[in-house]
This record gives C-alpha cells, sequence and structure tokens, in this order.
DNA sequence: GTTTATCTAAAGCAGGCCCT
DNA sequence: AGGGCCTGCTTTAGATAAAC
C-alpha cells in the first residue's frame, strides 16, 4: 500500500500504536552523499503476509514533520517492538538512540554459530533464502535511486517485500535461537565431552588439509602474480614496525623532560636484558588468568 | 638442569560486513 | 560513503614437552 497523503499517513501512524510487533524498512536516496535523505519508511504488522499487500509504503521523501512523527509515536514507544535488519543503519534516520525496543535481526543471526546457522553471509537477502521459499532475490534496487518519483514498480515491489522477508527471517530466526538456547541448558557436560570427541577426528582432520590447501593456494597465487581468480582474492597487507634503541629513547626523553611519561610492558627479552637491575626498577605487575582444556591420557 | 620448540589465549589493530 | 561491530592477523605471555 503506497501512501502519499500525509493525513493519510499520519492516521495509520496512530492505528499502528495499538500492535505489539512491526516489521520496519527503510529507503534512502543519495546514500552515497555525506546528507543522504530517508526516502520511504515500510511497515508491516502481519507477519503471514508473504505477498507484500499488507506493507504500508510511507513516502517521506523531504517530509521530515512525518518522519518526526513516525519516530514520535512510534520509534520512541516502549510497547512496540519495532524490528530491523541491521537497525544501526535505519535508527541514523528514525530517531538514533533514543528509539525504545528495537530488535535487529543482524545482530541475533551474528550470534548463532555457523553450526547451527550455516550461512556464510548474514545479508536479509541470504537468510531469507535460507529461511524460506523465496530464491534468487532481486536486491538491485536497492542501490537505485530513491529521490526520483514517481517510484517505478519494480523499486515499490521490492520496498514492500523487504518487510515480508524481515518478517519471516525473524520468526525463523526466534526459532532457532529458542532451540539452541534450550539445547544449551539441557545438555550435560558428559555429553559435551562425548560430542567433542566424536567430531574430533574429523576435525582435525580437515583443519589440517584447509591449512594446507590455504598455504598452497597463497604461494601459488603469489608464484604466478594472481592477485585473483575465481575463488579467492589475495589481499596484501603491510604492518609496519617502528623500532629504535633504549639509548635513543632516553635520549629523546631528557630532551623533552617531563612532557614524556608513560607505562612500557617488560617482555620476558627486556627483563633478561635487564638481568639484576630489575629488582632495583620500579615496577607494577598485572596478572591475567586464561582457562584452557588440556587432553587426559 | 637448561635451553628450545610448540601450543593456547589475549590484546591491538586494520579491514570487512551490513544497510541504502 | 560511512558508522558500529566483528573477524582475522600479529605479537606476546605463559605452560608444557622435547632436545641438548
Amino acid at each position: 500500500m503506497y501512501l502519499t497523503n500525509k493525513d493519510e499517513i499520519k492516521s495509520i501512524i496512530l492505528d499502528l500504536r495499538d500492535i505489539d510487533i512491526l516489521w520496519v524498512d527503510t529507503e534512502t536516496a543519495d546514500y552515497k552523499t555525506k546528507t543522504p535523505r530517508i526516502s520511504l519508511i515500510q511497515v508491516l504488522a502481519y507477519p503471514d503476509n508473504i505477498d507484500g499487500s499488507r506493507t504500508y509504503l510511507f513516502d517521506v521523501l523531504n517530509q521530515e514533520e512525518l518522519v518526526g512523527y513516525f519516530v514520535d509515536h512510534i520509534m520512541m514507544n516502549e510497547s512496540i517492538t519495532k524490528v530491523f535488519h541491521n537497525a544501526k543503519y535505519d535508527l541514523r534516520f528514525l530517531g538514533g538512540k533514543q528509539t525504545k525496543n528495537v530488535f535487529c535481526t543482524y545482530e541475533l543471526a551474528k550470534t548463532i554459530p555457523y553450526h547451527i546457522l550455516p550461512v556464510k553471509s548474514k545479508s536479509l537477502k541470504t537468510l531469507t533464502e535460507y529461511f524460506t521459499d523465496f530464491k534468487d532475490i532481486d536486491k538491485n534496487e536497492q542501490s537505485g535511486d530513491w529521490g526520483v518519483r514517481p517510484l517505478k514498480k519494480n523499486q515499490l515491489y521490492y520496498a514492500q517485500m523487504d518487510c515480508v522477508y524481515l518478517a519471516q527471517v525473524y520468526q525463523h530466526l526466534l526459532k532457532l535461537d529458542k532451540i539452541m538456547k534450550e539445547n544449551q541448558d539441557n545438555i550435560s557436560l558428559e555429553d559435551l565431552c562425548k560430542r567433542y570427541r566424536e567430531i574430533e577426528e574429523q576435525w582435525l582432520f580437515l583443519d589440517s588439509e584447509i591449512k594446507f590447501l590455504k598455504d598452497n593456494i597463497k604461494e601459488k597465487m603469489l608464484d604466478n602474480n594472481l592477485e585473483e581468480n575465481n575463488y579467492f582474492k589475495l589481499s596484501e597487507r603491510k604492518t609496519n614496525t617502528i623500532k629504535t634503541t633504549i639509548q635513543n629513547l632516553i635520549r629523546l626523553i631528557n630532551e623533552k623532560g617531563n612532557s614524556i611519561d608513560f607505562s612500557i610492558n617488560l617482555t620476558k627479552n627486556i627483563q633478561k636484558s635487564l638481568g639484576n637491575s630489575l629488582d632495583d626498577l620500579e615496577t607494577k605487575v598485572e596478572t591475567t588468568i586464561s582457562y584452557s582444556l588440556k587432553d587426559i591420557k
């Protein structure tokens, strides 16, 4: 439902206040510039609708008043859960940090480990295709021009379907998360250990082969001066470590006087070089404790 | 008995991900 | 483009095993 009439939009916003949970998305114009403008606010209140016909498309291009109205009545409203995918992005336009009761499916998806949710990307498109029967979702409109009017049919379709995908993904993620947490609570230490032993051999096998393959692919790509092929991109990374001698450092500090003072870590090597002199030095010890598992023989 | 090698964990940092 | 979080690389410490 594409809506441009101010009063109509406002009246729907007021009606939406009675609903517990809304699936929300936005589209922005000029997103590559320093001053992006919000173009559409899409809202779905019926998660079971899968054709997009029940998604509200509020046209808010250059309508700061309408955006403010939505923020005041919906975004700041504690009693309504607002679901976004990567909410951080949309919140830039919809009230920022002061908003209440915002839920992000992207953040939830990231907390679920790969062996439970085996997808390489956590984009809305990937998650939708993984969880639902929607396949080959076209995301071309995402990078389209949302500043033009009238909006193309494709754009409106894309905009309304995003909320549908969002609601579907949300429901599947919640189910998965619930199952995961229940399993976590119910599984015994014994079972965890047994499972570890059960898959340890495969893991060792795969891990070693993966490392072997990676090293060799890297080597061959370097030998052939190949930056990229159909499978990998070889990215170069330079790390500069700046070094000086301790005498040079002392000289500098003497020149600058008290303006330079900071603590440095005395590594094992430095401690060795200092020898007995270490006892004469005023030091502070910071202790960190960590735990690791060892095999029982 | 001492040095050297190997492994795990942590911290700092650069680059990548996600959205439009 | 751009902001916040995450991943992965690198370095370091500390524990243990192997070598001298």
